[in-house]
DNA sequence: GCCCATACTGACCTGGAGGTAGGTACCTGA
DNA sequence: TCAGGTACCTACCTCCAGGTCAGTATGGGC
């Protein structure tokens, strides 16, 4: 999604961040390194190759950094940059008003199946 | 996109505001209610129909408030709720990332096309 | 010799968000 | 009488993010 500009910053964010699973990975990485099964064990529902893929993703973004052992059977390990644990923290306040509302939303919804 | 149960609150969030134009109509909510002409003149790219689905499910949350004038031509105008007004402060510091670290991403993007 | 586990890769397919294009209703003003 | 402006609605279509499933390399354990 090669975008040609930004209107603002927040579609910027939401480029680098949109992926259905980005956030809930960011999440998982929040306290630390995880390799990749706990990653996927983690983030409940994600199939391998998307993981894979918004990894790979984050990782050209210089969200996540990661890291291979050379060992067998083999492990990798993903971490967040700097700019991974900012983008973290700006994502805070969001996920401050999701839980606040949470209740709220999910009723929304229960009404109306869209 | 009746989702089961949201493991957190970003995902929550997300489901409210994970339209491709929904921030961008709350960003150009900002500073007060705006007519739906006005609204498509604002976020560049969104067609009508869109517009108006995202502006509808955004009600159906109680984001954003619908007010309609009996008017010939026809007047409607859209503003943010208490709620809405808290969402978009949420994302504030979201903004705040995206426009501080745009040049960044955009260079990113270019060298990979994806 | 065979199976196990890990961390992938690649081919193929599908659902649904979003785009396109046409139509509606209303009154005004020329 | 007919174009003009607003705020919609509806049917149809496209496209690609994401899902499914099979396959790969490696070496250890039995």
């Amino acid at each position: 999604m090669p975008k040609r500009a930004y209107s603002c910053g927040i579609d910027a964010a939401i480029d680098v961040v949109g992926g259905k699973w980005k956030v809930l990975i960011l999440w998982a990485l929040h306290d630390g390194a995880r390799r990749f099964g706990e990653l996927r064990r983690m983030v409940p529902g994600v199939s391998e190759k998307v993981l894979i893929q918004q990894l790979r993703e984050l990782e050209a973004d210089e969200i996540v950094h990661r890291e291979v052992y050379r060992e067998v059977p083999p492990r990798v390990e993903y971490s967040l940059t700097a700019l991974g644990v900012s983008l973290n923290a700006a994502l805070e306040p969001l996920s401050a008003w999701g839980k606040r509302h949470m209740a709220h939303i999910e009723s929304m919804r229960e009404r109306q199946p869209v």
